[in-house]
DNA sequence: CTTCAGGTACGACTTGCATCGTACCTGAAG
DNA sequence: CTTCAGGTACGATGCAAGTCGTACCTGAAG
């Protein structure tokens, strides 16, 4: 537990512009579905998403949602952890976790059964 | 009466990431705030939300608009209009549009006293 | 010490997209 | 008919952003 906490801008600062961007990219879209899926709200490793890009892109991609005020990021120096700022997006953004929840179980069914 | 209703995706086919990207650009943001604030849900020019863009940008953004499933186009021949889905994007993404209303209270708070 | 995996910084490349110029269409008004 | 405003189609342009290559840092394991 010798993690330096991330959090860039504060709760009531988020802006639903940079939310909003930063939700419109696919992969970033992917991880923040699975945040959301994820009621425990365990920190995670940013290797646990298997996004099928370079670490460097990654990187690229979590700073987005870091800046976007989405998630903290943990530095632990040598590893990284994730997680989702589940409090103050709901505050902020009152449903929008649900809608990403939603997609969460609409994926799912795609992949059971049709 | 005689307006040719242009309705692009089925009410249950609506994407996710089409609607976030649409939503992604401030421009159509802005349209889509003005819509859901108003919930009589009155049909509008798309000359009514005074875009500091020309026209032919203006046409591509109400395309994309209209192809994500959030707006509908009635096609005067002559002019155009533009109606907000409630109904439809209100079943699929539920919370969407009040989070766009939210967005407009606070642009009117900012307006009128800080 | 060396080695190695995870992560970042910087730069280059490439794609997507917002924007607009030009030309054309449509319907209404003179 | 002509004129004009609203709208679209097509192409070009410029910029933002996703992606990756190279190099470097950090901490743990041998």
């Amino acid at each position: 537990m010798a993690g330096t906490h991330r959090t860039d801008p504060e709760a009531d600062a988020l802006e639903l512009g940079a939310v909003l961007r930063a939700l419109a990219d696919e992969h970033r879209r992917a991880v923040m579905v699975e945040l959301a899926a994820d009621r425990g709200d365990s920190e995670r490793g940013c290797h646990s998403f298997d996004l099928p890009i370079s670490k460097q892109t990654q990187t690229h991609h979590f700073r987005v949602l870091r800046e976007a005020g989405l998630i903290d990021e943990i530095d632990y120096g040598n590893r990284k952890g994730i997680r989702l700022r589940r409090a103050d997006v709901e505050r902020r953004f009152p449903g929008l976790l649900a809608l990403l929840e939603a997609e969460s179980v609409r994926r799912l069914d795609r992949a059971t059964g049709d």
